[in-house]
DNA sequence: TAGATTGTTAATCGATTAACAATC
DNA sequence: TAGATTGTTAATCGATTAACAATC
């Protein structure tokens, strides 16, 4: 709409960004315990975070607080909720119904994260129109169609590594402007604004091995 | 065994080791094409490093190049895979047979990174008996006499929110040291020598959502 | 030996913490 | 008003990058 304004942050760090779901977390929870009121030192204990970096992380995106009082649960939930998008509904289609695939599509809560999972594609043809959820599962070649059709803008891939370079590159050019990235392949930043959020739980269990064997040597 | 020197490599900060399982995941691809020879500016590009960072971070552990010449890839896999512990095998059980449980517990390689899973535990009647990989699943109240007899490391929580503070508090009392949490619970850090992997597959989404807007607005 | 590339120290940059004046 | 707690600036700390002498 003309004339609406959309506040940016361009200037925030990822360090930051990367906080806010977390705080989001925590706020949500504090609001289903009827808690309406926090101070940034509350809030800290419970995180286990510095009132000082509360304080300057909220204020990279204005001053949500009241001097004195502290911050309103309900209003800053509401808040980082908009500077994240979590009310924007992006399109988003998965890719790779396999073991990961099928559990992401039937665990994880699209709706309250900013997208809608509007298809989900898998080139084996057995699994081909399986029920899942509100949807079925299609051909994996009828991607660029679907993508014509009703654009979505961002892919969860949960392919095999081989597969993702190349399926990543035809679904940029179907329009695709970001990734949730489950193939172990470390989808690269070549592309100019794609957005790429890069899961490899692999890591994460590396680094628990060496967290673990720090532990018990 | 007595006088075995096992290297620890307290003073390293988390930065580092959480870069080390990607370096591994590199050097293993370059092992593939048998690439035998590097130095940390060719990595670096492969990797989107600087070479700086790259030999910074490698003399955290020790002088594993060599002037003039690079790094040698085999050698360099097989520092990093020892430095991670990914030899050691940890005893692994998993808790939570429900869609993202049972993909885990299919779909993971826990061998190849340091673990090895030995059983799974649900709750729901249904799924107790159930055939997953070389295992069965097994009762959640068969948990204590399982963890006295046969002594797991580290716990996989895929549990709802709500059970995982009780459950985790249980799992340390039966001699667990580490948990790798997909409870959407922020596991804490009140125990001292525990580690614990947190993945929190929402934030992640959220955090794409944050820049997806950033994209598209 | 000359060329290449590491290991390592020093410089820079960014992120976190501390402090406190502003203000509810 | 007094007490509390923010917003914000300054100080500290840690992580990354640059530079170069050591050495293969």
């Amino acid at each position: 709409m003309e004339g609406e304004i959309v506040a940016r942050y361009e200037g925030v760090s990822p360090s930051v960004i990367r906080r806010l779901p977390r705080y989001y977390r925590f706020l949500e929870d504090l609001q289903k315990k009827d808690v309406h009121r926090i101070s940034s030192r509350e809030l800290s204990q419970l995180m286990n975070l510095t009132a000082s970096q509360i304080r300057q992380d909220l204020n990279c995106f204005g001053g949500f607080g009241q001097q004195g009082y502290g911050y309103n649960v309900d209003a800053l939930l509401g808040e980082i909720g908009n500077i994240l998008g979590l009310h924007k509904g992006y399109k988003v289609i998965l890719i790779g119904a396999g073991n990961l695939g099928l559990a992401i599509a039937k665990h994880m809560s699209f709706e309250t994260k900013g997208f809608n999972l509007i298809g989900i594609f898998d080139k084996q043809k057995e699994l081909i129109g399986m029920p899942v959820r509100h949807l079925v599962i299609s051909d994996v070649n009828r991607l660029e169609n679907f993508c014509k059709t009703f654009s979505p803008q961002v892919a969860i891939l949960c392919i095999p590594r081989e597969e993702a370079p190349e399926l990543a590159d035809r679904l940029v050019n179907y329009g695709i402007k970001g990734f949730w990235n489950f193939s172990h392949y470390d989808l690269a930043m070549d592309y100019q604004d794609i957005a790429v959020e890069n899961v490899h739980l692999g890591d994460s269990l590396m680094t628990l091995c060496y967290e673990i064997s720090e532990i018990l040597e």
